[in-house]
Formats: structure tokens, sequence, C-alpha cells
DNA sequence: ATTGCCAATATTATCGATAATAGATAAAGG
DNA sequence: CCTTTATCTATTATCGATAATATTGGCAAT
């Protein structure tokens, strides 16, 4: 005990956790200019640790920096959405059929995941359904025990948010749902090839749907 | 007269630059400290853009930044290694199985690495074959026209250098060159999930010389 | 109206200096 | 002799101010 439970956190750190605060949440919607001063302002620094925190908000993928004018919060256009649907499900994919994984735990936990959906889904609840779509997903690589690969998926969030925000590009809760028992189920059989394909089948569904509605 | 050949780059990308290369041609090696008034009073500038350079070394995964410490070239460990590794033939995977691609102008291109690879190799040319089997692998991702994911890949470089770089924990070129061709050959037939699997069997074969030696 | 230029303004980039902090070293106490 | 505490030092973190650059809006010429 008597340790400093004060953690004092550098303002660099405050203001980037501030930063993806309101990034995440939207307020600070795709496009918006983030002004160093005027944020340093607002908090009472310089503009020293705001600068860093922007630099932080850069290498995490949440803007694009242009030199001598400076932060925007990123845009993605489809194309590049599409490519981050990509890489997830190579990712995916590649856990799935051949990394070194628990099946049998993996089957449990992805179920849950699965239940949740249905709930949600019978529910209309767009947001919890989403979140669970997502949990879905990362629990599959989270299961191969690669944190290099659980970094690089979760890098990916900005991309795919927007999908699950923007609700019309998105399919029906009832599809959407669809797609995801027959992978547990093929797992639950030791069929990982199959599981695969249905990750795929997965993947190719989003896209066409995405695609028609942009 | 014209204008004075002007520098339009910041003094923070020039020092960004110039780090980066002495990173890469290990001028500055890993575990190594980066104190930024030493390095801005070599380059005779002020403190800031050396941050700010450091930062974006660190956003490009060379560096770890330490609060109050500052910033060491990172190191990695074997499992880190070993997951940069599986994240690769995740991606490249993916690209030879499922990507959109002209089989026919990817086999050209491949062709041409592995015959660099094969000269190398009877020349004992380390540094070459390397450079040609490391074009081999990013060549089937660029391929696939996804730019995202082939920057990902790339950022992956900094843990795979060290593979080359330090020999004796990589394979006889003999054997290493010999786990190419037969994924080019599954290609020219078309058999893109043969390749798939040559592609798997190849990181399987290093991944186990890499855990025998380390 | 449309284009190109220039000044005015807003904002980032850089500076030099100071404050805060971690790590090393020396001093004090048992 | 060892442990703990205080002091010193090297380095990062932050500051306030200035320089460099981009953007905006007005004005003139066509």
């Amino acid at each position: 005990m008597g340790k400093k439970v004060i953690q004092r956190q550098s303002l660099t750190e405050q203001i980037k956790s501030i930063l993806i605060d309101r990034i995440v949440d939207g307020t600070l919607a795709p496009g918006d200019r983030l002004k160093e001063l005027k944020i340093a302002d607002e908090f009472g620094t310089s503009q020293a640790p705001v600068r860093e925190a922007i630099r932080s908000l850069q290498a995490l993928g949440y803007v694009a920096h242009i030199p001598h004018v400076g932060a925007l919060i990123k845009t993605f256009t489809a194309k590049e959405i599409e490519e981050a649907h990509q890489v997830r499900e190579a990712l995916e994919g590649h856990c799935l059929i051949l990394a070194n994984i628990e099946l049998t735990k993996l089957v449990d936990e992805l179920t849950q995941h699965t239940d949740t959906m249905h709930e949600a889904m019978t529910k209309g609840d767009i947001k919890t359904f989403s979140m669970a779509d997502n949990l879905f997903h990362r629990t599959i690589v989270e299961f191969s025990g690669n944190k290099s690969m659980l970094g690089i998926w979760d890098s990916l969030r900005m991309q795919l948010q927007v999908i699950a925000t923007i609700g019309d590009a998105s399919m029906p809760l009832e599809k959407l749902y669809a797609l995801h028992p027959p992978i547990v189920d093929s797992l639950k059989h030791q069929h990982r090839e199959h599981a695969g394909r249905f990750l795929a089948e997965h993947y190719r569904q989003i896209a066409s749907y995405w695609n028609s509605s942009s």
C-alpha cells in the first residue's frame, strides 16, 4: 500500500484519450479539422502536448496529417472500406483454419455472441447487435493468441465503424445474423475448412450489399 | 535567376528519413536510445522537430516510446517475430486463394523473383537472395490491388528484418529457395488452393527452423 | 462573370527556455 | 554491511513566443 494512487498522466496522454473519445462517439466527425491552438486553449495547455496527442492519433489511424494544414479526422473511400474488410477476412480466416486454438472453448464463446446477436435481432437493437457481431469476429482472432494480429485487426475499427453507424448500407439483421451460425456449427464438428468457407461467404455477402448501396 | 532550391520538406520530415535510414542500415541498432537534444544538436535544430520525427518513427513501428525515458529502437521477442510471420502468411494466403488477381501476370513476376533467388543462391549472395525472397512475397499481396493490406504487410518489415540479417537463424538458401517454385507452379495451373497450401508449408518450415534456433 | 494576383489572416512549424521526472549517486541510519 | 532516504544529474515534457506557410477574400484585368 501507500503507493501513489495518483498516477499522473502526461498532458499528452490525457488529451489523446479525450480526443479519441470524441472521435469514437462522433463528436468529432470524419473530415473535421483539429486546430491545435483551439484545442490547447480549451484544455488550458500549450500547443505542444496537443500537437503530440494529434500525432499519436495519426499513428492509431484516426486522423490524417497534412503539412502546414493540420490533422483531419480520417474519411474512408468505399475502396478502403472494402480493403479493410478483406484484411479482416484474411486474418480471421487464417485463425479459423490454421491457428493453434482450443476449438471447444472458441465454440462456447462464439455461441454466446451469436446468442446475443439473436436476442438483439428480435428486439431490433442494432447497437447491441453490432457490438456482438464485432466481438464474434474479434474473438476468432483473439483465440489465436496472436497479439500482433489482434492489434492489426483492432486497428481497422475506424474503417468499419462507418458501416455499423450508417445503418442503411448494412443488410437486414436477419440476413446478417444468419451468416454466423454456420461458422460455429462447422467448428463444432471440427470442420475448420468449412468454417473458413462460411466466413468467406459472410464477407462476400457483406461486400455485395456494400457495393450495391454505394 | 531561379529561386533557391526551395527546401519544401519540413525539418521533421528530413530528420525522420535520416533516422529511418540509420535504423534500416543498422547504424542505430535495436535497443539504442534516441536522445532528443543530442540529435537536435547534431542537426542544428531545436528539440521540437526531432521529437516529432521520433513520434513518426513510433507510428511506423521503428521505436517504442516510454514516458519520461524516451524512444528506444524496437526489439522483438521471438514470439512477436513468429506472430508477424503468421500475419504475413494470413495476408498472402488470402491473396493467393481469394483475391481477384491476374494469375498470368502474377506468375510472370513471381518467376522473375524465383529466378533472381536461384541465381543469388548459386553465388551465395545472401543479401540479394533476401531481397528477392521479400519481393516474391510482397508481390503476391501487391497483386491483390489492396493498398491497405500491402501497407500492413510492409509495416511488419522490422520484425522480419531480424531474420534476414541474422543469418544463422535462417535456413540454408537451398532449402529456402525450394519452398517457392511449388507455389508458382500451382498458380501456373490455376490451382490456387494448392498454392495456398504450399505457402502454408513455406511458413511452417521457416517457423520450425526459427524455433529450433531460438 | 472569370481568372490571376496580392494582401490580410489563420494556422502550423520551429525555436529557446523552463518545469517535471526517472535514474544514478551519495549520505544517513540501523 | 545492507537498506533506505535524500540529493544530484541527465533527459523528457511543456511552455510562450516567433517564423513559415497555407487559405481567404478583395481587386484589377480580361
